[in-house]
DNA sequence: CAGTGAGCGAGCTTCCGCTTGACTT
């Protein structure tokens, strides 16, 4: 008797294959094979019905001929999708174009031998409500997608876009911009007390006045403060709490926590960490076979299979003990769809030191980041000693905590920072007294919230459910891609597109791009796929509101256009008719309103070249700033006449040696560089105006402190590696 | 690490989610 499994990856058909044996042919659908057609609705809305038209996807017709070749001669068929919403709409994709009667849908919980049997043993239909919840999602996006961008088509420019998912991650980037924008430094100061009893000095920090917590003192409490907390002033130790605390070790991976701390450890963008999952979840050659390192990489679920729980109980405690082990299960978010597993190693013997030299640099560490964080689930609590002491007079509390180690537990394996503290306090208890030596006052100044990072958004999108783990790294190359927002180093920015797209569709879509949006959805989804709710039912009730809002907006677009294209109130040197403002592919630029007849156009003043006090070294003309493939540089203002260019210079003469210093572009964006080419003043961040204590140069403006080159020199050399 | 420079609109754009290769820009 001939099987033949179905699954959705070409890698999971191999490792079936190879715990399967010879006898079953197991191939892979390589994702969905059927969908809406690209170019146009594809969703009849005919009376209140909505009927999509699935069409094979472009490109996939030979890999669906292949499937269908390989039924043909097969005594039983397994369709084997990824047990969740889009792979029950595969499987029914499968059976539609195998169309046999010999073919079951099976489902894979995990990918070993007994996961695999049990499955066989037990074939099943179609979940037919799992995959009306499929098409109810797709309509929906569809719609959204299709309904909303041809908007801004006709308001602002061709080939703009909208959608459930990227109009809220827009959103999200856009209104951060706005409070960056809005906001107002405030100044602040942090109080604390140098204290000295029982022969030992320690500081602690003012958290309470008048007896209540405070966030930040402000000016007119500091003042006041100093006033009554004198030098030598006696304070009673109001609190004082000796206690043991647990820190429990941080859950596995999935996909959108391993983009995060892949991102803020290992520094590497989300879609590059997923490059390299991938490798090794395909697998390293290993002396003769080749093994998958790491279980599937795209999930949004912390399930461990409960025989691996008990294998990684038995090797940490031969390994290291058993008082190290802690078999740990981690809940589900309810959104979860829970057809993978966590990203795990695939085998605990392969230790990232046994394998590490098979893999490339990046490839290890990352493995090494998984590796360490599903073994550290695994394991033990940290313990660690807390004393918190509080110091009181006359409603003023000071407070302080340390923490020392009593047992390492899971850190052992996997942390990244250091919870201990530094200093110790006297043994105090409630009747002592601490001497006031100094009251240490500084002042600080309240600081805007940070700009998103790739792997940040990504986390924020997560948190709200939107979007999946196939997509994470990808609806952030659409908002790029769309010009709506730029990467800047790691950071996104939304650019005037971005903000100006965003203005229009959020006040306007407010219940859709919503992060609330996406998790209502879901939840009707799930109705749908327990049969609660009729698919077309969940369609209409999105379609009445939503379709009617689409009419008001699509009436209000010569209005919207008035506000989009600027007049400037400048006449068309041309013909005479009114200047407007109007967006193109490289960003907005002047027409001539009475456009096709009239063609003139000219660039924005703001876009114009920037003149700066600089000759040029050939002809002597004024040099002007311009903008190029690698970012700003300087050319002559004659140009077409004299092509003379040169680096970007800033404003800061170098540091080393008074030269000009360059603005320069390599492989890892901008840098700055002298133009002396005997000189070695090189950085990775521009210089500021700041300049030095000691030797009065300018600093360089690194975010983590500056620093003069001059009298603290950094060592920009990177470590050799192995 | 060198290099860098336009013109832009009228043609058929666009969604989200599942997966890999086949591509020359």
């Amino acid at each position: 008797m001939k099987s033949l499994i179905i699954v959705e990856s070409p890698t999971k058909a191999r490792t079936i294959k190879k715990i399967l044996g010879a006898g079953t042919r197991v191939i892979s659908s390589k994702g969905h094979i059927k969908d809406l057609p690209k170019s146009r609705l594809g969703v009849e809305i005919k009376d209140h019905e909505f009927i999509p038209e699935y069409i094979k996807i472009r490109g996939k017709a030979k890999d669906i001929k292949a499937i269908r070749d390989e039924a043909k001669k097969a005594d039983a068929v397994f369709l084997a999708p990824d047990p969740d919403r889009e792979g029950e709409a595969i499987a029914q994709h499968l059976a539609e174009e195998i169309a046999q009667e010999n073919v079951s849908r099976i489902r894979f919980y995990e990918i070993t031998k007994e996961g695999i049997k049990k499955a066989l043993a037990e074939p099943g239909q179609i979940d037919e409500l799992l995959v009306d919840a499929h098409k109810a999602r797709r309509v929906l996006d569809r719609l959204v997608g299709y309904k909303v961008s041809p908007l801004l088509w006709q308001m602002i420019r061709r080939g703009l876009s909208a959608g459930r998912v990227q109009s809220v991650a827009l959103r999200i980037l856009s209104e951060r911009e706005a409070e960056i924008e809005a906001f107002r430094p405030e100044p602040y100061w942090v109080v604390k007390g140098l204290f000295e009893a029982k022969g030992t000095q320690f500081e602690a920090e003012l958290v309470k006045i008048a007896g209540s917590r405070v966030e930040r003192v402000d000016e007119k409490q500091m003042k006041a403060a100093k006033e009554i907390l004198k030098r030598g002033l006696e304070l009673a130790v109001s609190h004082y709490v000796r206690d043991e605390k647990h820190f429990p070790p941080p859950a596995p991976f999935k996909t959108s926590t391993l983009q995060q701390e892949a991102s803020t450890v290992l520094h590497l963008a989300p879609r590059r960490t997923m490059r390299i999952a991938q490798g090794l979840y395909e697998g390293v050659t290993l002396g003769e076979t080749t093994v998958g390192l790491i279980s599937y990489m795209r999930t949004d679920s912390l399930r461990i299979a409960q025989e691996f729980i008990s294998l990684t109980k038995g090797f940490i405690s031969e390994t290291m003990g058993i008082e190290w082990s802690q078999p740990r299960v981690y809940k589900d978010k309810k959104t979860a769809q829970a057809a993978h597993e966590a990203i795990r190693p695939t085998g605990l013997a392969r230790s990232p030191e046994a394998i590490g030299s098979y893999l490339e640099r990046d490839a290890r560490r990352l493995y090494d980041l998984i590796y360490r964080r599903y073994l550290a689930s695994q394991m033990t609590d940290a313990r660690y000693e807390s004393t918190v002491v509080e110091l009181e007079h006359s409603g003023y509390v000071f407070r302080v905590r340390t923490l020392r180690r009593l047992f390492e537990g899971y850190e052992r394996v996997y942390s990244h920072q250091d919870r201990e503290t530094k200093f110790s306090l006297p043994d105090l208890s409630l009747d002592d007294r601490a001497k006031l030596i100094k009251l240490n006052v500084e002042r600080k100044e309240t600081q805007p919230p940070p700009r998103y990072t790739e792997a940040s958004l990504v986390r924020k999108l997560d948190a709200y459910g939107i979007g999946r783990p196939s997509t994470y790294a990808s609806i952030i190359g659409t908002l790029v891609e769309r010009h709506y927002a730029i990467r800047e180093r790691s950071t996104l920015i939304p650019t005037e597109l971005g903000r100006l797209v965003n203005d229009i569709l959020v006040p306007r879509f407010t219940e859709l791009f919503n992060v609330k949006f996406t998790s209502r959805m879901e939840e009707e989804l799930d109705q749908i796929a327990d049969g609660k709710l009729d698919w077309q039912q969940a369609l209409r009730d999105f379609w009445g509101p939503f379709s009617q809002v689409l009419a008001k907006v699509e009436a209000e677009i010569p209005e919207i256009k008035q506000d989009v294209v600027k007049e400037t109130g400048e006449a068309c040197p041309k013909c005479g008719k009114p200047l407007i403002e109007k967006w193109g592919r490289f960003g907005k630029f002047l027409a001539c309103s009475g456009f096709p007849e009239c063609r003139y156009t000219r660039p924005l003043k703001e876009n114009e070249p920037v003149k700066v006090d600089k000759k040029c070294p050939e002809c002597d003309a004024e040099m002007v700033v311009k903008v190029g493939r690698f970012g700003r540089f300087l050319a002559c203002s004659r140009y077409p006449e004299c092509k003379t260019t040169m680096p970007f210079v800033i404003t800061q003469p170098c540091p080393l040696c008074g030269s000009e210093v360059y603005e320069l572009r390599g492989k890892r964006g901008k840098f700055y560089k002298c133009s002396n080419d005997d000189c070695t003043f090189m950085s990775r961040y521009p210089l500021s105006d700041e300049k030095c204590e000691k030797c009065g140069k300018h600093k360089v403006a690194d975010p983590r402190g500056a620093y003069c080159p001059v009298c603290e020199p950094r060592n920009n050399k990177k470590k050799k590696d192995g």
